[in-house]
DNA sequence: TTTCGATGTCAACGCTTGTTGGCCTACAGT
DNA sequence: ACTGTAGGCCAACAAGCGTTGACATCGAAA
C-alpha cells in the first residue's frame, strides 16, 4: 500500500481550521473580498501559516473548492422522478455545506474558479445525466439546461437572496422547480 | 418646464466615455477587479476625473449599473406566448448590453450590486408580471421563479459560460427554456 | 539531555488600490 | 484683451493586500 500521507500530522488541526474559515469567508464574501488575513484571523492563526500550508492564495482556494456534488446513481431512480430526486439532493447539498456558495461566488469573478465550475458540471452532473440511459448526444445539452436552472436558483436563493425565492419551502421549490428539471432530462429534444 | 440638465456641458463626451469603459470592465472583472485606473485608461483620461464626476468608485458603480429592463407589456401578449416573449427578449436584452452582465457579475460580491438586483427584479420584473393579471398572491412568487431561470441561463451562458449552454443557439434556448417560464407564469401554484 | 525538524510568530517588503489636492490649460463672457 | 471658471493632468497619500524570510518554541527521536 503505497501511504501518500501515512501518519497524522501534528498540524493537521491548523490546517483544517485554515480551511473551515476559507470556506466560510469565500462564502460570505467571494474571492477578492475574502482576505488571507481575516481568514488566519477566524483561524487564529498567523497569516504566514496559510501561504506555508497552502502555498498561496488561489493554492487555498483550490483547496477550499474542492467538492463533490454527490450525485445519486440516476439509473436507480423511477425514470418519472428524476426532477424531483435532483431537486432535493441539490436543495440538500447547498443548505449543508457551504463549499459550493464559495465556489458560486467566487466564480463570478475569478476564471479559476469559473473552470472549477465548468468542470464540476461538466464532469460530474454530465456524468449522472448520462448515467440513465439518455441519447449521447443529447446528455450534455441537458446536463446544461439542469445546471441553468439550478444555479439559478442557488444564485437567486443564496447570493442575491431574492426574497420571493428565499421565502419559498424545500416543498416549494420541489413542487416548482422538479417539473423543470424533469422536462429537461426526459423532455423531447429541441 | 425645469431643465434638470439644461445645455449640453463640454465634459458630457468625458463622462459618457468614462461611463461605457465602466461598463465594460465591470461586465468584464467584477466590482473587485475592475480599477479605477483600469477604467481611466480605457476612457483615456486621468483616474481622477472619474472621482470627480462620479464621487466614488460606488457611485461610478451606481451610475453604471443603472438599467432598464423595458419589459414588454405582458397584457398585450397573447397568454400562451408569455414564456416564448420573455425569453426573446431577455436574451435580446442580455446580449445587447453589457450593463446586465456587469450588475450580475458584480451582485455575487457586493452587497450594493445584490440590492440593485434586488430591486431591479422585484420592481420591474414582478410589475411585469402582475401586469397580465394573475392572482395577486402569487406574483411575486411567479416573478422570482422567472428570476431564478432566467438569471441561471445567463448566469451559466455568460459568467461561467458553460459550453452546452453557450453552444445553444438562441432558437434552442427558446424552445427549452420559453416552457418552463410559460409554467412559472401561467401554470398552478404549488 | 541533546538535537533537529516541524510548528508557529513577528516584522517587513513591494505593490496596488481608492482617493485627494495642487497646478496647468483652454475657452466663454465681458 | 482680460478674466474666471470648468476641464484635465500629475504626484502623492494612506491603507490594505499577498507574500517573504528571519527568528522563537515545542516535541519527539537519538
Amino acid at each position: 500500500m503505497t501511504d501518500t500521507a501515512p501518519r497524522a500530522r501534528r498540524s493537521d488541526a491548523t490546517r483544517a481550521a485554515i480551511l473551515r474559515a476559507a470556506r466560510e469567508r469565500f462564502a460570505a464574501d467571494g474571492y477578492e473580498r475574502a482576505t488571507i488575513r481575516a481568514i488566519a484571523a477566524d483561524a487564529h492563526i498567523d497569516p504566514s501559516m496559510v501561504m506555508r500550508y497552502y502555498g498561496s492564495k488561489e493554492g487555498l482556494f483550490a483547496a477550499a473548492a474542492e467538492f463533490d456534488l454527490r450525485l445519486p446513481d440516476l439509473a436507480a431512480v423511477p425514470p418519472d422522478r428524476l426532477g424531483e430526486t435532483l431537486v432535493r439532493h441539490f436543495l440538500a447539498r447547498w443548505e449543508g455545506d457551504e463549499t459550493l456558495a464559495a465556489l458560486l461566488r467566487a466564480a463570478s469573478t475569478n476564471p479559476g474558479a469559473a473552470e472549477r465550475m465548468r468542470l464540476l458540471f461538466a464532469d460530474q452532473l454530465a456524468a449522472a445525466v448520462a448515467g440513465f440511459g439518455t441519447d449521447p448526444a443529447t446528455t450534455a445539452r441537458r446536463a446544461g439546461l439542469v445546471a441553468s436552472q439550478t444555479l439559478g436558483l442557488a444564485f437567486t436563493r443564496y447570493i442575491v437572496r431574492l426574497p420571493p425565492v428565499v421565502e419559498m419551502t424545500p416543498e416549494d421549490v420541489v413542487a416548482w422547480v422538479a417539473p423543470t428539471l424533469q422536462r429537461y432530462l426526459t423532455g423531447r429534444p429541441a
